[in-house]
DNA sequence: AATGAATGAGACTTCATTCAT
DNA sequence: TATGAATGAAGTCTCATTCAT
């Protein structure tokens, strides 16, 4: 496939994308998408074999724009704690487009209920996703653990299932306070939950430390 | 309004939620739910404007069905930690109709991006209801803290957002692993992780105490 | 169905036998069927599962129409001379309709390379017609032997494909003489070809007596 | 024209036949043409204005193919009865490939129906087959008469019309009968049929001679 | 108030034809 | 001259909504 036809292909992914975004898939019509991408409708079907195939493509083409992994995440030689940080920065910082994500949840479902192909499709890019994070933070706590840093009796698969609950859920409820959202559901409110959960890991030096400040001063 | 029509109505959004469910909002065809609730077409426009007041109609009701308090929950002369511990229970327990909550969530969206008129008015059910929650363990945690069995220094907005993140984290989790869920999206997995998150909360008296036993023989 | 319905579905097949008769099936338009009906687009679809199965309906119903017995064919107390004679009337009476015949057969034929199922059902309904008109053919020739006013050394089988095959044939390509026909071609063409086969099956009393007048003056 | 082209032509043409063939003209598709062909779609234009003209000449050429003329039937010197013999035996050898035969009518049919210009063309062609079949009868049947080997009181038009409408007639049912075609209706059957009509023509020396083998040998 | 046949706007999809390469 | 990606007109079919009964 020529790199002409690649970028034609993104551009019809974009363009489904944006059209799906303002009223979902069912209310997005192959007409718009042809004219937002700028290509004919017929191209459409020169490159997807129909709506339903189209959607399933950007549902999957955009869950993996949103896959971001920090190199400073998967170092084993960092300090955990330090990796940890990295992790909440990461996701924090990719809480901007929060509309997004929640189109994409719907979009995500409407696949997920309308084409019994694309649920498989779906639910193993998701998976897929997932296990990434949860392979990620099981590495991480790990380390932790090992070398003294985190508690030793840490329960890691109750941890990973709240880091990743609680990052789903911010994103989830801030769907529903886009137009006017509390503290809580933005990158500043993903920052402070998650350090908040990180804190509870930490070896407890002093009753309660502080992850973010104190440890440059312990050390003297 | 005689009963007759009030059943009738209650019919009919059953009847909707049950059709809503299989494909979504948008595959659900008038038709499909004038059959199911054994009244013809015609009716379902006497007690509804359009397909999209049916929808909202159906969204909200279904939303309302789904809020559950324990009198334990909120009756303010408990111990703190019974009353958490009833919150756990009743929200793991009404964590079975998993396929529901997860449906209802995109018939929500699907409300929201087709009906501006229906999106504020869902908007505002879904924080009423948050907020209800909100409440319920703002004074449970202030109850806490002011008995000394909770942990003073615990930051109440930060605990209460990442108690219901949790909540709604793995349900919408459980949503995409309904054909073969890990325990932690379970609702023995919500009990674990709330479970969790309780203890992080309560006074170290011995290092780590456990909420569930120890609590009652501990103290002579 | 109420005898109003069977009244609109006569005028959707007539309307549909109306239009495929410009142009073929292909290039008849649903929209086209609708209007000449006198009814909308939908309706139908309320009558007929699809373009399709509305065309195979046609051919049938059409089928169906064009098949006219006269009782004095099938009398078996008559003269077996009289009852061929009055075949041949009834065959070369129903040839005007030239034009809708040779229609006919191309949109069966569009029917039968077109649907699989349609196929089943047409040639099962062609085999019947046919089957009927080769009964009748086969009890008036026995007739006729047994009764010595036929040859009775005729080859019936070859006799009755010949009878159908001339009809057919002249059928065929009266269609193609439409514009300007040779006597051949017409309903006194029918009548001629008929009439001489029928000649060809008398006992040769004389040389070679005309059947349709002197039967009445030989009989002293 | 380079004999390349003609061949490229013959290419097309026959790809075109062979697609038509599957499922009628309509549903042929350019794109499947100049696949089966070897060729670009593009060149498909570039031999042939539009699809329309495709088809016909691919009718056109088809009706050309299937015109076969044997010396023996033309040959005014040879007894009219083995002439006779010959014919038959040139239109029951072409039986064959019956189902082309169909689907060239029908072909024939959509042409005639679609184009306006086609239509002359088209029936001009199959008035000119046709008349080169019915001046070879006439002949024959001219010299049978005058050779005293057939009846002097055959009515030569109404036979040649009955001559070719059993042929053309036999074809016609046999396509409707092509799954399970009864005796009537395949080579041997038009032998059987022709040869009956050739025997009503013979001078009865006898009563009714068999032509095949009695003539030799019952004159010493 | 209830029914459901009729409506027709609107969506998806196909495919003959064009034209830049 | 050959190619085949792009085009967009046109057709089938669906389904929310209406309204006469």
């Amino acid at each position: 496939m020529p790199p002409q036809n690649e970028t034609k292909r993104h551009r019809i992914l974009d363009a489904a994308r944006q059209v799906c975004s303002q009223n979902g898939y069912e209310a997005a019509r192959m007409d718009d998408i042809a004219h937002v991408a700028g290509v004919s409708k017929g191209t459409l079907y020169n490159f997807f074999e129909s709506k339903e195939s189209l959607l399933i493509a950007t549902v999957l083409a955009t869950h993996e724009d949103f896959v971001v992994v920090l190199p400073a995440v998967s170092d084993p030689n960092l300090d955990p704690r330090l990796r940890l940080e990295a992790l909440v920065d990461s996701l924090a910082d990719g809480f901007d487009g929060i509309t997004q994500h929640i189109v994409l949840s719907h979009l995500t479902w409407s696949a997920v209920l309308t084409s019994p192909s694309g649920r498989q499709q779906l639910l193993a890019t998701l998976r897929s996703i997932y296990s990434g994070y949860e392979q990620q933070l099981q590495s991480i706590l790990q380390a932790g653990i090992e070398s003294g840093v985190l508690r030793p009796d840490i329960d890691i698969p109750v941890v990973i299932a709240n880091w990743i609950a609680i990052y789903d859920g911010l994103l989830y409820r801030a769907g529903f306070e886009e137009d006017d959202p509390s503290p809580a559901y933005t990158a500043a409110g993903v920052r402070r939950s998650l350090t908040w959960l990180t804190e509870q890991l930490l070896v407890a030096d002093s009753t309660h430390p502080k992850v973010e400040l104190e440890e440059e001063t312990v050390r003297p």
